[in-house]
RNA sequence: GGGCAAGUGGUGGAAUGGCAUACACGAAGGACUUAAAAUCCUUUGGCCGUAAGGUCGUGAGGGUUCGACUCCCUCCUUGCCCACCA
C-alpha cells in the first residue's frame, strides 16, 4: 500500500553521517536499543492474545508494499501508531497491533524482467530487509500475526471472495479500454505513461479494447454514501472527498430528436436551468450514434480519422487541462425539445462515453468548457442566466462562461425565476411534458479489477468453449501461481506462456478448456488484511467469525491521506460484502481514522527521483530510534505535511541527553537519599508539582483528542526546563523524585527503548509498559490567582492580577484602579466592558 | 479540468474567536576549558527610540465582531489525489 517514497536502489547516504561535527547522544543506544527490543520479544509483551475480561483495541497502520527499504512516510506513519498502542496499553487495554505486507504488485514483476528473477524471491527478499528495518525502529508489533498478501494460504481468500460475489452477481466481464504499448505488447498502468509514451521504449501509447473483470460495486453506492454520516471520527476532508467521488446528483436527462431521422440523442445535465441556451449538442467518439449519422455523409472519411485518432489517445491526454479541446461537426442537426430549435450536432474528445450518457447538451454561456470549445468552432451562444453583477447582453462580448447564479431570461415562461428555482421547475416541466426525465445520477463507476500481470491473485475461472465462464470449485482453492515463468516484457501477461497452468479441464464438461489469466488488482488484497488479522492463520474461512466479533471494528486506523479514497472506499465495500454474507455484524470496518501528511525536504516530497531521499536507517545508526521516533511526532501534528530536517534532529539529542542526565543523578542521589532529612517544600517544588499536572494533562489530552504528540512532546520539555531551573540541592526533594518518575512514563511511548533502560535505573523490575499511565489531579493545577490582559479598544494595553475565578465586578473594579490603564482612559466615556473570565477584559472607550 | 488541503519570525512550528510567535532549530554574545566538544547563562519579528515606550505585523484585498492567524466573501501561491503505483 505504501510504496511511493522510494525503493531499494541507489540511496545516497543522509547528508547528516556526512557531517563532521555532530551532537553525540549521552547513552550507548546501539546497546540499548538491543536490549529491550530482545526483551520485548522474548517477554512477548507485545502478543494479542483475546481476553474477554479486558477491553480490547485494535491499532492499525496501513501496511507497507516490501519495497525492501523503509522511508520516512513509513517511520511517520508506524510512530504514530506506535506511540498510541503503547499508551493504550499502559491505559489497561488489550491491544492488537499487527503489521504485515501488501505484496503483490508491479515493482516485483518489473525487477524480475530487469533481472530474470523470481517475484517471490525478490519480494521475500525484501520483505526480510524491510522487517530488519521496522524491527531496529522497535515498534510494538505482534509479529506473530504477521501475513504476507502474496501467500497462497492469504491469496487463496482472495479467490474466495471473489467467488461469493460472483455468486451474489456482483462480478460480470466488459470491454474495456487500457493503455497499450503495440511495441512492447504490454498494457501500462497510467504511471508508466509518460507524455502519451510508453515508459520503457517510449512508443505511443495507444488504447486497446480487452474483455475484462469488474466487481459492482455500484450496487452498494446507496450505502456507501448513507454510512458516511455514522464516521463520526473520521476527518472531514475525507468524507467530503469520499461524497464527491461517490457524487450522487440529481440531474435531468433530456431527449434531442435528430433531424430528419427517427433516432434520439439522450443528454444527461446537473443544470436543467440552463436549458435554452443549449446551442449545440455533443457527442463522444465512442457514441453508438456516431456511426449511424455520419453514414454516407461527404465528411465521413475525415471524421472516422479523427475517431480513431482520439481513440488512440490515453484517457489522462483526453482529460487533461492543458490540451486543446478538439472535435468535429458531423452533418447533422438535433431538434432542442423546450424550443424546436435546429442545433448542430458535433463529436468531441473532452465528451467521454463513460460518464453520464456519453452526450451532452452545450450552453457556452454557462459552462467553461462548452464556452472554449464554442469560441474555438465559432458556435452560437445565448445568454439564459443574467449575472447580477454585470449588464452583459450580448454573448459576443463574454470573456468567460457566468457559471453562477441569477434570474433566468430568453427562458420563455420561465423568464424572471431565480434559476435555483427553475432547476427544479424546469425539469418538472420536461418530464411532465415527455422531453426527458429527472434522473439521479452517480460519479462512481464500478470497479475494474482485472490486470494483465503475473504477480497478483489468479482469478479462479475456467474459460470453456461449450461452457463459457465456469468459477473453479472451492475445493480446489487456492488457484496457485505457476513459476518458472519467463519474464520477457513483452507479449501480454506472462501467465499466458505457462502452459500447464493455463491448459486445463473444464470442471463441468471436462473438455479442454484455458484457464483466466488476468491476475486481480492488489486493491483487492488489501480490502480486507484487517479482518485477517484477526486469526492469520484460520483455514476455515478468510477469518475466524469469533475472532472477528472480539477485535473488529479497528479502533485506530492511521494511513496516508493518499488513500482518502480508493482503499479506503473499498474497504468499506468489503465490509459491507461480509455484512451481508453474515460474516459480521458492522457495517464500517474503521472507527477512527487518522490520515498522516506527507514527509518533504525542503518544499518537496521525498523520492528516489529527486535525489532527496533521507534514509531512515542512516540515523537510526547515528542517533538510535528513539531520537527519530521523537523526531518525527515533534516536528509537525500528524495529519500536516513535514519537512524534514537533519539540525532539528539534534535538538531531541540535546533532551534526551538532559533527561537521562537527570535520572542518572536521581540514581546516584537514591543511594544517598535520606528520608528522614527531607529539603523543605520551596515556592519552586511546589509550582514543579503544579507543572507535572498540566503536562500529565497536556500529554494524555494528545492521546485521547487530538494526537498533537508535537505540542505534548513540547509540554514535556518546558517539564525538563522547569525541573533543571531547580538548584541541585533541592533535587534530593521526593517530589523532584516523583516528577522524574513520571515524567519517564509519560516519555515511555515516544522513546520507548531509553524509557525501559531509565525506569531500570530508578530501581524498577517491571518493563515499563506493564506500569500504569500515570493520572492528573485538577486541583493541583488551579492557582488562587491569575495574570489577565487588560485591552482598550481591543489593544493589549496593561496586565493584572486578579483572584480566579473572580467575578467581574471585582476585575472592573481592579481593572479601571490600574494606573496605566487610568492613564490610557484619561476622561474618555466608557462605553463597554467586555469580560472573559481568567482571560482578559476590555475596555471599550 | 475536477476534488481535497496548506500559507504565521532566518527555519520547523505554537495559539481554532480573547495577551501572535509556546517548544525546538539556527544565529550572536558570554561562562567553563590549554583548546575543542559537551554543558550552562543572556539576546534574538520589523521599524522609530539611549531608554521608558510607541508603532506595524500571521500570502493579498474586502467583510462580520468590543476583539480575527482563527469565521465569511474574492483572489494569489504551493502541495496531494483523480480509477492499471501502492
Amino acid at each position: 500500500m505504501h510504496g511511493m517514497q522510494g525503493v531499494r536502489g541507489s540511496i545516497p547516504l543522509s547528508s547528516t553521517i556526512l557531517r563532521r561535527y555532530s551532537m553525540a547522544v549521552a547513552y550507548n543506544f546501539n546497546e540499548i536499543d538491543k536490549k529491550w527490543q530482545e526483551f520485548w520479544e522474548k517477554e512477548g509483551i507485545f502478543r494479542a492474545v483475546p481476553d474477554k475480561d479486558k477491553s480490547k483495541y485494535y491499532l492499525l497502520e496501513m501496511f507497507p508494499y516490501p519495497s525492501g527499504k523503509i522511508h520516512m512516510g513509513h517511520v511517520r506513519n508506524y510512530s504514530i501508531g506506535d506511540v498510541i498502542a503503547r499508551y493504550k496499553k499502559m491505559c489497561g487495554f488489550n491491544v492488537l497491533h499487527p503489521m504485515g505486507f501488501d505484496a503483490f504488485g508491479q515493482p516485483a514483476e518489473n525487477a524480475a524482467i530487469k533481472n530474470q528473477s523470481d517475484p517471490k524471491i525478490w519480494t521475500n527478499q525484501c520483505i526480510d530487509w524491510m522487517k530488519e528495518e521496522l524491527k531496529k525502529m522497535g515498534f510494538s508489533y505482534d509479529w506473530q500475526r504477521e501475513l504476507s498478501t502474496c501467500d497462497p494460504d492469504y491469496y487463496k481468500w482472495n479467490q474466495w471472495i471473489f467467488l461469493k460475489m460472483m455468486e451474489k452477481g456482483l462480478v460480470y466481464k466488459k470491454k474495456s479500454l487500457v493503455n497499450w504499448c503495440p511495441k512492447c505488447e504490454t498494457t501500462l498502468a497510467n504511471e508508466e505513461v509518460i507524455n502519451g509514451g510508453c515508459w520503457r521504449c517510449k512508443e505511443i501509447v495507444e488504447q486497446k479494447e480487452l474483455e475484462q473483470w469488474f466487481i459492482k460495486i455500484t450496487e452498494y453506492k446507496e450505502k456507501l454514501l448513507d454510512d458516511l454520516k455514522e464516521l463520526k471520527n473520521w476527518p472531514t476532508q475525507v468524507l467530503t472527498m469520499q461524497e464527491n467521488w461517490i457524487g450522487k446528483s440529481q440531474g435531468c436527462e433530456i431527449y434531442f430528436k435528430v433531424k430528419d431521422s427517427s433516432e434520439i440523442i439522450n443528454v444527461f445535465t446537473t443544470r436543467p436551468d440552463t436549458i435554452f441556451g443549449a446551442t449545440y449538442v455533443v457527442l463522444a467518439c465512442e457514441h453508438p450514434l456516431v456511426k449511424k449519422l455520419i453514414k454516407n455523409a461527404p465528411e465521413e472519411k475525415e471524421i472516422l480519422e479523427f475517431i480513431a485518432k482520439v481513440e488512440k489517445e490515453s484517457k489522462i491526454v483526453r482529460q487533461a487541462s492543458d490540451v486543446k479541446k478538439e472535435g468535429k461537426f458531423i452533418g447533422a442537426y438535433a431538434i432542442n425539445p423546450v424550443n424546436n430549435e435546429a442545433v448542430p450536432i458535433w463529436i468531441a474528445d473532452y465528451v467521454l462515453m463513460e460518464y453520464g450518457t456519453g452526450a451532452i447538451m452545450a450552453v457556452p454561456t454557462h459552462d467553461q468548457r462548452d464556452f472554449l470549445f464554442a469560441k474555438e468552432h465559432n458556435l452560437p451562444m445565448r445568454i439564459v442566466i443574467r449575472n447580477p453583477n454585470d449588464q452583459i447582453q450580448n454573448p459576443k462580448n463574454m470573456i468567460q462562461a457566468y457559471e453562477g447564479g441569477g434570474v433566468q431570461v430568453n427562458s420563455g415562461q420561465f423568464d424572471g425565476i431565480p434559476n435555483q428555482e427553475a432547476k427544479t421547475k424546469i425539469a418538472e416541466w420536461i418530464q411532465n411534458n415527455s422531453m426527458g426525465k429527472i434522473t439521479t445520477h452517480w460519479r462512481l463507476r464500478d470497479w475494474l479489477i482485472s490486470r494483465q500481470r503475473y504477480w497478483g491473485t489468479p482469478i479462479p475461472i475456467i474459460n470453456c468453449k461449450k461452457c463459457g465462464t465456469v468459477p473453479v470449485a472451492y475445493d480446489n482453492l487456492p488457484v496457485v501461481l505457476p513459476e518458472n515463468v519467463k519474464f520477457t516484457g513483452t507479449g501480454g501477461s506472462p501467465l499466458n506462456q505457462a502452459k500447464d497452468f493455463v491448459n486445463v479441464d473444464c470442471p463441468k464438461c471436462k473438455q479442454a478448456a484455458t484457464r483466466e489469466t488476468d491476475t486481480m488488482a492488489t486493491f483487492f488484497d488489501s480490502s480486507w488484511y484487517f479482518l485477517r488479522f484477526c486469526s492469520p492463520n484460520y483455514i476455515n474461512d478468510p477469518f475466524d467469525k469469533e475472532e472477528a466479533k472480539y477485535w473488529m471494528t479497528v479502533d485506530q486506523y492511521i494511513g496516508g491521506i493518499e488513500h482518502a479514497v480508493l482503499h479506503l472506499l473499498y474497504s468499506r465495500f468489503f465490509t459491507k460484502f461480509f455484512q451481508d454474507l453474515g460474516m459480521v455484524s458492522f457495517a464500517e470496518p474503521f472507527n477512527r481514522l487518522l490520515t498522516q501528511g506527507m514527509v518533504l525536504k525542503e518544499g518537496e516530497v521525498m523520492s528516489k527521483s529527486r535525489g532527496n531521499i533521507v534514509d531512515p536507517d542512516g540515523i537510526i545508526k547515528q542517533y538510535g530510534a528513539d531520537v527519530l521516533r521523537v523526531f518525527i511526532l515533534f516536528a509537525a501534528p500528524p495529519e500536516m505535511e513535514l519537512d524534514w530536517s537533519d539540525k532539528g534532529m539534534e535538538g531531541i539529542v540535546r533532551f534526551l541527553n538532559r533527561v537521562w542526565r537527570l535520572i542518572d543523578e536521581q540514581r546516584s542521589l537514591d543511594r544517598a537519599r535520606d528520608e528522614s532529612v527531607q529539603p523543605s517544600e520551596t515556592g519552586q517544588i511546589h509550582e514543579l508539582t503544579r507543572k507535572l499536572h498540566l503536562t500529565i494533562k497536556e500529554v494524555t489530552s494528545a492521546f485521547e483528542k487530538d494526537y498533537k504528540f508535537n505540542t505534548a512532546i513540547s509540554a514535556t520539555m518546558e517539564l525538563v526546563n522547569q525541573i533543571y531551573q531547580i538548584p541541585e540541592v533541592q533535587r534530593k526533594n521526593k517530589t523532584v523524585k516523583d516528577a522524574v518518575e513520571k515524567l519517564v512514563l509519560l516519555l515511555s511511548p515516544f522513546a520507548s527503548h531509553v524509557c525501559e533502560e531509565m525506569w531500570q535505573m530508578l530501581g524498577h523490575s517491571k518493563s515499563i509498559f506493564l506500569e500504569t499511565w500515570p493520572e492528573f489531579d485538577e486541583a493541583k493545577i488551579k492557582t488562587s490567582t491569575v495574570n489577565i490582559a487588560v485591552q482598550i479598544n481591543g489593544k493589549l494595553r496593561a496586565n493584572i492580577d486578579v483572584p480566579a475565578d473572580a467575578s467581574e465586578t471585582e476585575v472592573r473594579e481592579i481593572a479601571l484602579s490600574d494606573l496605566k490603564v487610568k492613564e490610557c482612559i484619561k476622561d474618555a466615556q466608557l462605553k463597554k466592558f467586555i469580560f472573559v473570565p481568567n482571560k482578559l477584559v476590555n475596555i471599550v472607550i
